[in-house]
DNA sequence: CAAACAGGGTTGTATATGCAACACTAGGAA
DNA sequence: TTCCTAGTGTTGCATATACAACCCTGTTTG
């Protein structure tokens, strides 16, 4: 117990309220119920995110994808590199200079469609887990951050 | 456009409601905020979550620990040997067998210390970036995950 | 007692992530 | 024309994360 004088200890602070510790256990535990759905469908979650994204908004060039999902062009990089080896995605040269262009396979297109079904147990164990109007809250969260980061 | 007889695209489907990049990308964008933040304090959101944790419920095993932050016991015992290579943490053997007992120093209380501030710059802007009643639904999710995950 | 089992931690390997520094292209400024 | 700058992608390095396989220790079981 703090003395009458005493401002609460910086640790309890922190721990009591800080929403970069509850984001960060919110994205393990979900992407762990996705990840084992997954598992035998070969692909994870963070790369089903990307590869649904690019089905949709592309032909698109790396620079927009990382725009949009909030992620440092270096670490898409290396994540389409991956995915152009697995054969889900092409890499071609863009018009302009230096950029590119990212298209997703046939191949990918059948990864997403063999995904689906794991993809929709997940997200129902996921709304189980977050709870009556948790999966609400996450997407209010969610589109508070889209509209608010730098998307443009 | 799909034909009467069409369901939605796979990756529409996924793209429109997925709760693994919902949450994924929330935390990437507020773990930013405060790694930004706390780059002269010299330590990651994620050591402070865990540093904060330790300081407020141990001496404590890894154990406890990863069950709490649902984490892989084997991300944390990795991540604990980081701390301790920097000063914030003693690991001590167990009385049980085989087991460990984590401690924060001095050194690693004045780390918290003096990220407090930092953080709670980080703390508000994270506020502001997630909106109104964006923080309290982060928080909503977080508390329905903690109560359902296995930390007993 | 010996063997099986359960709990707890580490290590090998792989993906995901970010920052800093670099390389390349294109377009404007001197 | 030459230089500077802005935009785009890659690479070196480090942390964060997970799974599988392993090692240790203590308990349970045959």
């Amino acid at each position: 117990m703090p003395r009458f004088d005493e401002q609460p200890e910086p640790a309890a602070e922190i721990m009591g309220a800080c929403l970069a510790g509850r984001t960060r256990l919110l994205s393990r535990a979900i992407t762990g119920l996705y990840d084992e759905a997954l598992r035998d469908a070969n692909i994870t979650a963070a790369q089903l995110t990307t590869l649904s994204f690019i089905h949709e908004l592309g032909p698109i060039a790396p620079g927009e994808i990382a725009k949009e999902l909030v992620l440092e062009k270096s670490t898409l990089s290396r994540n389409l590199g991956r995915m152009e080896r697995n054969g889900w995605v092409t890499i071609a040269q863009g018009e302009a200079g230096h950029t590119q262009i990212i298209r997703v396979t046939r191949k990918g297109q059948a990864v997403i469609a063999k995904a689906l079904p794991k993809w929709r147990a997940a997200q129902e164990r996921a709304q189980e887990l977050l709870g009556s109007g948790g999966a609400e809250a996450v997407i209010r969260a969610f589109n508070s951050v889209r509209a608010r980061s730098a998307h443009a």
